[in-house]
DNA sequence: AATGAATGAGGTTTCATTCAT
DNA sequence: GATGAATGAAACCTCATTCAT
């Protein structure tokens, strides 16, 4: 295997990752044929299981790669501007960002990292976690700072930013996607620091 | 059919509705054979056929009937709470406790209230709108009194309060539901109100 | 059981014996479902099951009345009319009267006489085989006494004549039955008595 | 999908069609199953569909390759005979040659151009029209050159011809299509030419 | 490596028939 | 006798996957 070839390989691979995000965004996962994604990047069917042991590990794949690119982008983010508030700011901002330069991308992973199959729902679990201990490590950092307020639970903490990011994604595909995500990253940051209520004496 | 005959009814309608939930948050919606949820609710194959008009006809009613609940619930508990913030308190407890009932209702709503199919995304969406639009009325309510804070977007609001409900519950069901998701109540309505920044001066 | 209740079911076994036709004529054997059948005639499903054996037993009995009609009335016909000429007159014209009351039932029997299933057919040829002695009679008995030409292939002739009716019921009825099939007897007659051929020296 | 591809395909498509035709004179079209015709062709089920779309397209399918032969066999002898009588004698021969050569195909075809299927009985008449615009042709020329008697109706005296040739084919076939049924083309259209009635003065 | 024709297991749905009421 | 809810066998068709070329 030559440097050719594997370019060769490594474009056919990330056409069919393409094609199978484009397919499963209009059809979702079950209904998007093999077949279908493979006729969408160019390539016959039997080629697609060169580069996918099967129609799961597609799936797998196009997860792996996306949460990767938010996990990756995130972090380096975090690492750029480690101070508690900032770093917080840029996980928004990374995933936002990541997510925002493809809705079909974004439907997918919306839809399918809640998977209820117990084999995909373990792995996109270990794909996550590093996302989860960023979120966790900034937390407890601006705890033991002061910049967040007096000693709440973490975990409820970071289901309200998970949660409030992805209803906001959610928002913005299903709307059409028609602004720019990640010039949401300032509103929505600042509603997770201040809450809805009124002003505290 | 007279009154007798649809109570009759009634029963097999729910039983094949509860075995259907059972199916489903084990297996998902396609993985689900109506074969497997006939035999659950002790009935033959073609009576489910005499209940529901098909397959996706079993999922759009249970979700219809979950969500119906959450809405009945979280409306009434408004009704006799009307005050913006209790109204709220009301909404999320009514939220937890519906779903808090049984993991596998709230497995199959979670995971397939996101399905990408455009038919049972429109139903569920439809079916949303008045718990949303409450969620409007109780943050416009309670910027107007004032319990809430200076003028923020709603819209964003409601995304939070939304989707950190949502988050809650996936995170009750993934861990087991092995506690009571409607003491989660109090500590997700603090942190929805004051958020995780430290005091503002 | 007394005189009523056997009026009572003389009138449903023939309620559900023209429903039957009725729907077949619409929707063929195969696409007739007895409920549907069961529907038009007022009865329950279980109901036909009283009168019938089975869903085949209903098609015969509705071939077994129609076909017995045609072979009766032309048998009467002939016996009132034995001259050959005359009785081959009676024949089509008992045939094209019987049919032409009721262009369901002419349906029915035009396309279901060819049924494939062996069995219906056997079933059909007992019933058919009067009506061809019939013919057989009137042409033997039109040779021998000179009425018809020199010597001819009886089975031949009998196949004309017979093809040539059913033909002309076909398109009565494929061209919606909007004129009196009865009416057609003389022409039909003519063309089989004379052929198409010029005139001989 | 080029010509050889093309090529290679005919072999399959035509084994299909052949088994096809095979069930389905046995078994009539809805007691043909598509498992034993994809068994009988030596084919696994699913090849079945990438050949026809559906069960429905087998049978039309069928009907077309047939009547088109018929057609198109009796087309030519007549561009060859063009004179009436010669016509005729070659129309009458075309359709029992063609059908001669295989009593399933002949089954399927009387059997099921009577189909009651709508959909099936349109395109079945489609496909019939260039035939009865021959026999209209040939009658029509006839009547013009003389050499067939006074005007008739041309509708009554092609209903003959075509329910005569009807019935010799269904004669044939239930009888066990153990004779030639070409052979019996003068007989039928010396029979049709001349109708059974007595010399005329 | 790439192809795409072929495979065949498997699931939804229909509907003739039954039987407890 | 009449009902009609329930039954469950049976069949069409789809589509992920394979493998000879």
């Amino acid at each position: 295997m030559n440097l050719i070839a594997q370019r060769k390989d490594a474009a056919k691979y990330h056409a069919i990752l393409q094609s199978a995000i484009k397919v499963m965004a209009v059809s979702g996962y079950h209904g998007a044929q093999v077949a279908r994604i493979a006729r969408e990047a160019g390539v016959a069917d039997g080629t697609v299981y060169l580069y996918f042991k099967n129609k799961e590990d597609i799936l797998i794949s196009v997860l792996r790669e996306t949460i990767g690119q938010i996990v990756m982008l995130s972090t380096w983010l975090e690492g750029e501007h480690p101070e508690p508030l900032m770093a917080l700011h840029k996980l928004i901002e990374g995933h936002f960002t990541t997510l925002g330069q493809d809705p079909n991308l974004a439907l997918v992973l919306q839809v399918h990292v809640r998977q209820s199959d117990p084999v995909i729902r373990e792995q996109v679990s270990d794909m996550m976690r590093p996302y989860h201990r960023m979120l966790d490590r900034i937390l407890l950092l601006g705890q033991e700072t002061g910049v967040f307020r007096e000693p709440f639970d973490v975990r409820i903490a970071r289901r309200m930013i998970f949660g409030t990011i992805d209803e906001t994604v959610n928002a913005w595909i299903f709307t059409g996607a028609k602004y720019d995500l990640s010039a949401q990253t300032d509103v929505v940051y600042d509603m997770l620091l201040r809450g809805i209520g009124g002003d505290r004496k």
